[in-house]
DNA sequence: GTGGTCTAGACCACA
DNA sequence: GTGGTCTAGACCACA
């Protein structure tokens, strides 16, 4: 994994945490790569790594149980599907103020959506 | 003006500009106001002014004549449009990128976005 | 049994002991439940249960005879209610401590705890 | 400052923050000493500081702004008085959950109460 | 000067 | 083995 300079490397970690999730490769239940794990995994301090964990928590995503690890939260099944869920319609309502900070219209928005995802490809 | 805190104050100063430039309160040729003026203005330490002019510059978006002060750039009429549809377009590839990393494909991203639309009236 | 996770499962153990002495439903004399059987019962780690028998045994409140098992300790009736005295004392005595730390005179104490009482019904 | 070592040190750090909030010493506003200097007068790590203050913040009790420091917030005169009552209101009803665990009833919990303030003189 | 992040590594309680 | 705390100290963005 390679890390964005700009943005904190713990913030990255629980990003890719997110992502595992989402993609259905860590469900409610599994337990998370121990901290020396990962941060070996990774290349990283194991303290970034405890501090991204710590943060996850803090959100609810994960729960530590003393000594035996951390483990993803939640139903089962659900979680995934809930969290991009969660996740989309923040991220989206993020870029929508942007915009209108920006002086952009709500019908411009979605032009200006096309018109990206056109030169993404 | 209020800042928002997880934002570096320069860059919502930047941002500022930018905004009066679109909305037309700030024309190409036009002179910008002086640091200690806006360092005034928006209660904040005139070195911050300093930092977001030195960033304006660099984006070309304004330059500098000695001993007149700061000015905005290009040619008078199109300089706000312009500036719209750059920050626009710029702003949604970043949303863009972000949702591609949660998972979510072209045609969800739409849905999130009508979804965030609704949610916000 | 359900335990909060802020407090060791050990400690948490104890008190669970402590409370089924204090209950009657275990006398000095007692033999109280094996390891591997509160284990069980408890779900938890049978080296947790033995680490909270070992402070149990610390505190002189159960004792061990080779090969019998462990029992509490104490003469028959007063077992419970002395500890009751002991448990109840100590944890006003560490309160107090607390609010007075938080600059809470001892009359402004008796207050809260009135307060309390009133909102916890 | 002698800190006791079954707490760790930040949480130690913040509850001294919070003393000097309820004494006085403390207002809405004012700047909370600088990493650097708490951790210098205390003899602490700098990181044990930034911890103590993040987590501060996290509790809304302070402010931080970016490249000026740390501040306590909320309105100026009632910021002593209302943590006060927070942390007593709190701190009791802990108190009183840890007696009813204990087999304690309420008009037990005052006897304790008195005795232990009794015997704290 | 101010706080934020990170590394390297120690020591600890807990299960 | 597992996470939690802490030190010592570097480097950084920001005001």
């Amino acid at each position: 994994m390679e890390f964005d300079k700009n943005v904190p490397i713990y913030i990255q970690i629980m990003d890719e945490i997110k992502h595992r999730i989402i993609a259905g490769a860590l469900k409610a239940g599994d337990k998370v790569p121990s901290v020396r794990d990962l941060a070996e995994e990774l290349k990283v301090n194991p303290n970034t790594i405890v501090r991204a964990y710590q943060e996850l928590e803090r959100e609810r995503l994960t729960e530590t149980k003393r000594g035996m690890g951390t483990f993803i939260r939640g139903e089962k099944e659900l979680q995934g599907d809930k969290l991009k869920e969660e996740i989309g319609l923040s991220v989206a309502k993020a870029f929508i103020q942007k915009m209108h900070d920006a002086g952009i219209k709500d019908d411009e928005i979605v032009l200006f959506i096309k018109k990206a995802i056109d030169e993404e490809n």
